[in-house]
DNA sequence: TATAAAACTTAGCGCAAGCTAAGTTTGTGT
DNA sequence: ACACAAACTTAGCTTGCGCTAAGTTTTATA
């Protein structure tokens, strides 16, 4: 009497890791535009909408919309006609996204992928990645570079 | 004056990233259930909705929302109160993310990444893997495995 | 400094994907 | 064969995230 227990318990499994993936997709965007303010934060000392809707390829009104959202979920803080702000909480996240970014895209790359697949793969793969995984990347990462600088495998 | 010229270049192009990121997005949902309802009725005989929604972790009326939608699109066939089939577009659609999806996990676990992690990722990463990266995956794959046979690397 | 352009906001729409609650059909078991 | 349970459908709602069009504010320039 296991197999039908078995499959029930399979099933339950496998619905358990659909719902991680649903609620990692609706984390996605605040991921992506914390990433992004920061970074024009950084590089032009000011991140303003008409900037993100360049750099994601939506229109103002998007833009607009998605940072309502964010300042509701304590990510950032703008006024009317101003400039974009990130709050702690959005720094936070904007570090953690961009340092899992990167050692996404360089994985990949050390992988042999070229650097234009990378950067679009990288995208989409980094808000998938588990600590676990991240890690797992970042270990072939470090080995990879040893190897490329002359150093021996063991 | 070729240094705003340079930044607008690489905002177009991070944009372009963007939008095939939310292009992968929309057919996510399509990828999972023909994925599922293939392997539903090549292990039971037959795919129905109450399956569907239990290894999903979803309730019946979504998944008949769903399945709407991709018989609209033309990857699956259904009567009312009927079991679920594949179009050809369907099945090939379904053949497809399977494999990739198994390539993806196993290279995971290849890395070091443990069953149950991999098996959580792989559901989020499989949808945005390029064929270049699928491809440096594979390759991957096919080294460790002859290393982990005994074989020489190179 | 007035006006035109650019930036921003608001209103209102659409679709996807989830839900609950209520109703209908199918299939089983006594 | 009929009653009840399970499966399925329908209706109606919510949120997210995209859009266009129209209006407002800010900024730059003539």
């Amino acid at each position: 009497m296991s197999p039908p227990d078995d499959r029930a318990e399979e099933a339950r499994r496998h619905a358990e890791r659909f719902q991680r993936v649903r609620a990692a997709h609706q984390t996605e965007v605040a991921e992506d535009y914390v990433e992004l303010i920061a970074q024009l934060i950084d590089e032009t000392g000011e991140a303003r909408v008409v900037d993100l809707a360049g750099w994601l390829g939506v229109t103002n009104a998007t833009v607009n919309n998605t940072i309502q959202r964010l300042q509701r979920d304590g990510l950032v803080t703008t006024k009317p006609y101003r400039s974009i702000f990130l709050t702690d909480a959005g720094r936070d996240l904007a570090v953690e996204s961009r340092k899992r970014h990167d050692i996404v895209r360089e994985f990949l790359m050390a992988l042999g992928v070229d650097a234009e697949t990378a950067d679009i793969d990288a995208e989409g793969i980094e808000h998938h990645v588990s600590d676990a995984t991240l890690e797992a990347f970042a270990t072939y990462l470090a080995r990879s570079t040893n190897t490329a600088t002359g150093r021996r495998r063991s």
